[in-house]
RNA sequence: GGGCCUGUAGCUCAGUUGGUUAGAGCGCACCCCUGAUAAGGGUGAGGUCGACUGUUCGACUCAGUCCAGGCCCA
C-alpha cells in the first residue's frame, strides 16, 4: 500500500552528478545566499590547498567538513558565503612542471612561470570539479587564486608594508646547498642516502671553565665530528644542560673533559687509552659550562661554550662542536648567542678564506688537508670513517652542505610582534581547546620568519639596489610603483621587464646613479597564503568582512597557514584574522596508519565517490569525532552503507505512505492529534533542539548519530511499525489516520532538513518527494532548520512520562512473544492474544491505555488482570509488577486488516472482516476504532 | 629525542559534578513476517572502559608512569 516514486535503492554514484548538473543550471548557491540577504553573515574562509596532483582523502576531508559548517550556519540562518581558494605558487608545482619540461634550465624565467600558471590553473580547473562531486557548494566561478594578478599585487604590497614598518632585515641562514648544481634546496629536495665521512676526535684546550682539574699536562674538551671541513667555521662548544661531564687522563697527564656516559663508548671506539679520574668535585653539569671559554685548534680564536638540547648520548662526546653558519641547530644555538653565521665558502663550495692548507678547496676536499693539520697541531685525538645516511641533492645526487646565505627575515621582536600575535591568538576560540596552547608554543618558539626563497614560481621580493654603489632602495613610493604593473600583468611583470621600467622615471639612488639590480629572491609561499585574510576579507562588501569567524583547517596548519596568517594580520591589521579556529585530525587507513603510495593503502575520493557516492564519503566524516584521527576502510564504508540504507528506508516509508496527505488540507490541529502521534512529535521536538545546539558546537557526529538512532530504533522499529495498522486499514480520510500522517508528514519535514547539510544528495531527493507546505522553497538547502514548535505543542509531561512506561511494558512483551514463537505456538504477532497480570501500579497506566494496547504491541487482543487472575502460563519478567501470558488470539484471521477477532464472520455482507474494517468498506470515515482514549 | 593529541564491544559513537549488573546503532548468530520486500520486525552473544601504580568507602571518570598510534618539530 506504501506508494512512492522514491526509490529504494539509492544509486548515489549515477544519480548524484545529474543532482549536480540540475544544482548548477539552477544556480543554487547563488540562490541560497540572496534567500539569506540582510541576515547575519558568517564568514569561514577558505584555507588553500596546491592545485597538484588529484585530491586526496584528507583534502576531501577538508573541504566536506567547511561545507558542513557553511551549510549548517546557512540553515540556522546566516549569509553564509564560501569563497574557495588556491595556493598556487611554490615548489610542489615548479617540481612537477620541471618534471613535465624534462630538464631544468630549459626556458627563460618568465617562460617557465608561464608553464608553472598554466598547470596552476589546470589543477584548479580538476580540483573543482573534484570538489563540487563531493557536493560542496562554493564560489566556484570565481574562487581566489594566490597567482591572480591582483592577489600577486596585493602579497608583493603586504611584504613592503612590513618592510617600511621596519620588520624586514636581511641576514645569514644556513641552508642546503648542492655545489655540483649551485643552488639552494629546499627540504623537499634533499634525499638520504649513504656516505662514508670521515670520524674525527678533536680536542679544544680549555682557557676558562668552572672546573680547573689538577693535572701535568693539559686541559682539553673532546669533540667528535664527521665534517672536518666546518671546524674553520668553528665558533661554539655545545654541552647539554642537564648531562653530567666528567675528566679522564691520558698518560702524558693531559685532562679531557666529555660526558659521563660517552667515556666508556669513546674508549670502545678509538682504542685511546684514558683513565677515569673519579673525584667528585671534577663531575659537573653541563649547564654550569655555558660562557667558559676554548681555544679553537687550529686558528687564532675563542670559542665559547654554549647550551643545547639537541646535544645527545646516541653519539661523539657530549660535546658538539657547533658553526652557526653550516647547521641548522648550530645556526639556532648561535642566534640565541649572537655568534655570526659564519660561512667563508663561495657557491662552489670552496673556502674563501683562512689557512693554505685548505683555502681555495671545495669542502669535500678539505677534508683531508684540516684532518692533517689537526694532526700537525696535535689536536686530533683519534680518526676513522663512518658510513652513515647523509642528505643528498635529488637531481644530481651528489652529497650536499648546509651553508650560510643571505636571506631576507621578518623581525619578529620588532614592535614586539610575538608577543602580539601570542596575545591576540589568546583572545581567539580555539577548538578543541589545547589548540590555543600549541599555537602560542609555536609562536614562542620560533625563529624569525625566513622570506627569501631562491626561486623562481613565486611573488618576487620586490626590492632593488644600486648598481653603482649597492645601497638598497628605499623610496616606497617607488617601490609601490612596481605594483601596478604587477596588478596589469601579474607578477610576471617582474621577470618581463627591467628595472628601469618598472620603477617610475627618474628614480635615482643617494648616490646619484639611477641603474638598478632587480631583486632575484622570492617570497616563501607561506607568506602568500599568510596574506589571504588581506586579498580576499578585503572589506569590499559585507561577504569579506574582517576578521573572519572562522579557520578550519588539519592539524599541520598550526606551524603553517594559522601561525602565517596570524604573523602577516597581527603585524598588518593588528588583530588575529580569525574569531574561531577548528581543527580535525588525519585521515588513516584502517589500522591507524598514515595512507601513503609506498605502503600501498592509499583509497582516493574519486574511488569512494565512483563506489559509494559522495553522501557516503560525507557520511564517513559526521559519523566519526574529527577532533581526533579518522580512520577509512573498506568495512567501515559497507557499515555505513548499511546505516545509510536504513535511514533511506525510513525516509521511504515515511514518502511512501504520505502520497494522499496534503500538509495545508490534511494536517490535524494539534488538539485533534492523537497521543501516540504527539508524544512522537515531542520526542522529535526534543531531538531537532539537541541538533541545532550540536551543529553550534560543529558536533557532526552526535547530529548523524542521534538521528540514526532515532530513525532506526523510535521511528522504523517502535512507531513506524505501530501506524502501519492505522494508516493500511483505517478510512483514508479518518481521524486516526490523518493524525498520523500529520505526524509522519511533520517528522519527515523536520528531520529531512536536520541531515541537508551531511548528506546534501539524498537529502535533496527526499525534499522531491516530500509533498510540501506553503512557502517551503524548491530546494532543502534553501531552507531553515526546523524549530522545535514546528512539531506541534508539547505533550504535557505526566502523558509522555506514561508512553515512557508503555514502552516498558512493550519490551517485556516483545520477549514474551519471542519466546513463544520459539515454542512455535504463534509465528505472527498477530496470532498472539496478550494476558498482562498487571499489580496496582501498572494495572491504572494499562487499563487506562487498553485501547492502544493491541497497536502498541502488535498483537490481535489484551486483557489486563489483577497478577492473581493471569494464567499460570504467565512468566515473571524483566519489569517488577507485570507478569505477561501469550496465547493463542481468538476468532479468526480478518482478510483485510490480518488481525483475529471473534466477530469475524458475523457480518452477512462481509464474512471475512472483522468489526473495524467492516464499517471502513461500507464507506463510512472516521468512525474506525482503535481508539484515542 | 622534544611539544601537542588520541586510545570505551569486530566497526562508529554515548557515558551527566567519581556512586548500584558500562549504554546505543551497525555488523554477527538465531527466529518471525511477506501490504517498507534486493525491504521490515524480534531475541541474543560480544567490553579486565590501552596497561600499571596511586588518591578515595568507591574510578571508565582524578593523579602519576608506561605502552600503542597520529600531527609537528628535531
Amino acid at each position: 500500500m506504501p506508494k512512492t516514486p522514491f526509490p529504494m535503492k539509492a544509486n548515489l554514484p549515477q544519480a548524484e552528478p545529474r543532482q549536480l548538473a540540475e544544482w548548477n543550471e539552477k544556480r543554487l548557491y547563488e540562490q541560497i545566499l540572496a534567500a539569506r540577504s540582510g541576515a547575519p553573515v558568517f564568514i569561514l574562509h577558505d584555507g588553500p590547498p596546491y592545485p597538484t596532483g588529484e585530491i586526496h582523502l584528507g583534502t576531501a576531508l577538508n573541504k566536506i567538513l567547511k561545507d558542513m559548517v557553511v551549510r549548517s550556519k546557512s540553515m540556522a540562518g546566516f549569509r553564509a558565503p564560501y569563497i574557495p581558494g588556491w595556493d598556487c605558487h611554490g615548489l610542489p608545482i615548479e617540481t612537477q612542471v620541471e618534471k613535465e619540461l624534462g630538464r631544468k634550465g630549459a626556458v627563460e624565467p618568465a617562460e617557465f612561470r608561464k608553464l608553472c600558471r598554466a598547470f596552476a590553473r589546470r589543477y584548479v580547473d580538476a580540483h573543482i570539479r573534484d570538489f563540487q562531486r563531493l557536493g560542496v557548494f562554493g564560489q566556484w566561478n570565481d574562487p581566489y587564486l594566490t597567482m591572480d594578478f591582483a592577489f600577486e599585487a596585493r602579497i608583493a604590497e603586504a611584504f613592503l608594508d612590513f618592510q617600511e614598518r621596519g620588520y624586514v632585515y636581511r641576514g645569514k641562514k644556513p641552508v642546503y646547498w648542492c655545489l655540483h648544481d649551485r643552488t639552494a634546496l629546499a627540504e623537499a629536495e634533499v634525499e638520504y642516502e649513504d656516505h662514508t665521512s670521515p670520524s674525527i676526535w678533536v680536542r679544544y684546550e680549555v682557557i676558562e671553565a668552572p672546573i680547573n682539574p689538577k693535572r701535568n699536562g693539559r686541559f682539553y674538551a673532546l669533540i667528535w665530528t664527521t665534517t672536518p671541513w666546518t671546524l674553520p667555521a668553528s665558533l661554539a662548544l655545545a654541552f647539554h644542560p642537564d648531562f653530567k661531564y666528567v675528566c679522564a687522563e691520558d698518560a702524558e697527564g693531559n685532562v679531557y673533559l666529555l660526558a659521563e656516559d660517552r667515556l666508556q663508548p669513546f674508549l670502545d671506539e678509538t682504542g685511546v687509552a684514558l683513565r677515569h679520574r673519579e673525584n667528585a668535585d671534577e663531575r659537573i653539569e653541563g649547564r654550569r659550562f655555558e660562557g667558559a671559554k676554548f681555544r679553537h685548534p687550529f686558528l687564532d680564536r675563542e670559542i665559547v661554550g654554549v647550551l643545547a638540547d639537541y646535544v645527545t648520548l646516541d653519539q661523539g662526546t657530549g660535546i658538539v662542536h657547533t658553526a652557526p653558519g653550516h647547521g641548522a641547530e648550530d645556526f639556532r644555538t648561535g642566534q640565541k648567542y649572537g655568534l655570526e653565521a659564519y660561512a667563508p665558502l663561495d657557491d662552489e663550495g670552496r673556502f674563501t678564506e683562512g689557512l693554505d692548507d685548505y683555502r681555495g678547496k671545495t669542502v669535500f676536499e678539505a677534508n683531508e688537508p684540516v684532518i692533517e693539520l689537526l694532526r700537525r697541531r696535535g689536536a686530533l685525538v683519534a680518526s676513522g670513517k663512518l658510513s652513515h645516511s647523509y642528505p643528498h641533492c635529488w637531481r644530481c645526487h651528489n652529497p650536499v652542505i648546509f651553508r650560510a646565505t643571505e636571506q631576507w627575515f621578518l623581525n619578529l621582536e620588532h614592535r614586539d610582534l610575538r608577543n602580539r600575535a601570542i596575545e591576540a591568538a589568546e583572545g581567539v576560540r580555539w577548538i578543541p581547546d589545547w589548540g590555543r596552547e600549541r599555537i602560542e608554543a609555536m609562536v614562542r618558539g620560533r625563529p624569525d620568519w625566513c622570506l627569501s626563497r631562491q626561486r623562481i614560481w613565486g611573488v618576487p621580493i620586490v626590492a632593488f639596489s644600486c648598481e653603482a654603489c649597492g645601497r638598497r632602495l628605499e623610496d616606497f613610493r617607488a617601490l609601490g610603483g612596481v605594483l601596478d604593473w604587477f596588478r596589469r600583468e601579474g607578477a610576471d611583470a617582474w621577470f618581463a621587464r627591467p628595472a628601469e621600467e618598472l620603477l617610475p622615471a627618474g628614480t635615482r639612488c643617494a648616490c646619484g646613479a639611477s641603474r638598478w639590480r632587480k631583486e632575484n629572491d622570492i617570497l616563501d609561499v607561506w607568506f602568500d597564503s599568510g596574506s589571504t585574510h588581506l586579498a580576499v576579507l578585503d572589506g569590499r562588501d559585507a561577504d569579506r568582512r574582517f576578521p573572519s569567524d572562522l579557520y578550519l583547517e588539519g592539524p599541520d596548519q598550526f606551524r603553517g597557514w594559522f601561525q602565517s596568517s596570524l604573523l602577516v594580520s597581527v603585524g598588518l591589521r593588528d588583530a588575529a584574522p580569525y574569531r574561531n579556529v577548528l581543527t580535525y585530525g588525519w585521515a588513516l587507513d584502517a589500522e591507524g596508519r598514515p595512507m601513503s603510495k609506498s605502503l600501498g593503502n592509499v583509497i582516493l575520493p574519486s574511488e569512494i565517490c565512483e563506489k559509494w557516492g559522495a553522501d557516503l564519503l560525507r557520511l564517513w566524516v559526521c559519523s566519526q569525532d574529527y577532533h581526533a584521527d579518522l580512520r577509512m576502510s573498506e568495512h567501515g564504508m559497507a557499515q555505513l552503507a548499511e546505516a545509510y540504507r536504513k535511514l533511506r528506508n525510513t525516509f521511504r516509508w515515511a514518502l511512501g505512505n504520505l502520497g494522499d496527505f496534503d500538509p495545508e488540507r490534511d494536517s490535524l490541529a494539534d488538539e485533534r492529534l492523537w497521543e501516540l502521534d504527539r508524544w512522537m512529535l515531542g520526542r522529535t521536538a526534543d531531538l531537532v533542539k539537541r541538533t541545532k545546539e550540536w551543529y553550534e558546537a560543529f558536533e557532526f557526529q552526535r547530529v548523524f548519530h542521534a538521528v540514526q538512532d532515532f530513525a532506526v530504533v523510535d521511528l522504523s522499529a517502535f512507531y513506524f511499525d505501530i501506524l502501519k495498522d492505522r494508516i493500511y486499514t483505517f478510512a483514508p480520510t479518518s481521524e486516526g489516520r490523518r493524525s498520523a500522517q500529520t505526524a509522519v508528514w511533520r517528522i519527515a519535514h523536520a528531520l529531512v532538513r536536520t541531515i541537508a547539510p551531511l548528506v546534501v544528495f539524498t537529502a535533496e531527493e527526499i525534499w522531491k518527494f516530500l509533498p510540501k507546505r506553503e512557502g517551503d522553497p524548491e530546494s532543502v538547502h534553501i531552507a531553515l532548520f526546523p524549530k522545535p514548535e514546528e512539531l506541534g505543542r508539547a505533550l504535557d509531561p505526566r502523558l509522555a512520562a506514561n508512553w515512557e512506561r508503555l514502552g516498558e511494558v512493550r519490551g517485556e512483551v516483545l520477549r514474551a512473544l519471542e519466546r513463544a514463537r520459539n515454542e512455535k505456538r504463534i509465528a505472527g504477532s498477530l496470532e498472539a492474544k496478550v494476558r498482562l497480570g498487571a499489580e496496582d501500579g501498572w494495572r491504572e497506566l494499562l487499563e487506562s491505555y487498553r485501547n492502544w494496547l493491541p497497536a502498541v504491541f502488535l498483537v490481535s487482543q489484551v486483557e489486563v488482570d489483577e497478577p492473581a487472575k493471569t494464567p499460570a502460563s504467565a512468566e515473571t519478567v524483566g519489569l517488577d509488577g507485570v507478569r505477561v501470558a501469550v496465547e493463542r488470539a481468538e476468532g479468526s484471521k480478518c482478510e483485510r486488516c490480518w488481525n483475529y477477532s471473534t466477530a469475524v464472520g458475523t457480518d452477512a455482507e462481509f464474512p471475512t472482516l472483522c468489526e473495524r474494517c467492516v464499517p471502513v468498506l461500507k464507506e463510512s470515515s472516521g468512525t474506525a476504532k482503535g481508539g484515542n482514549p
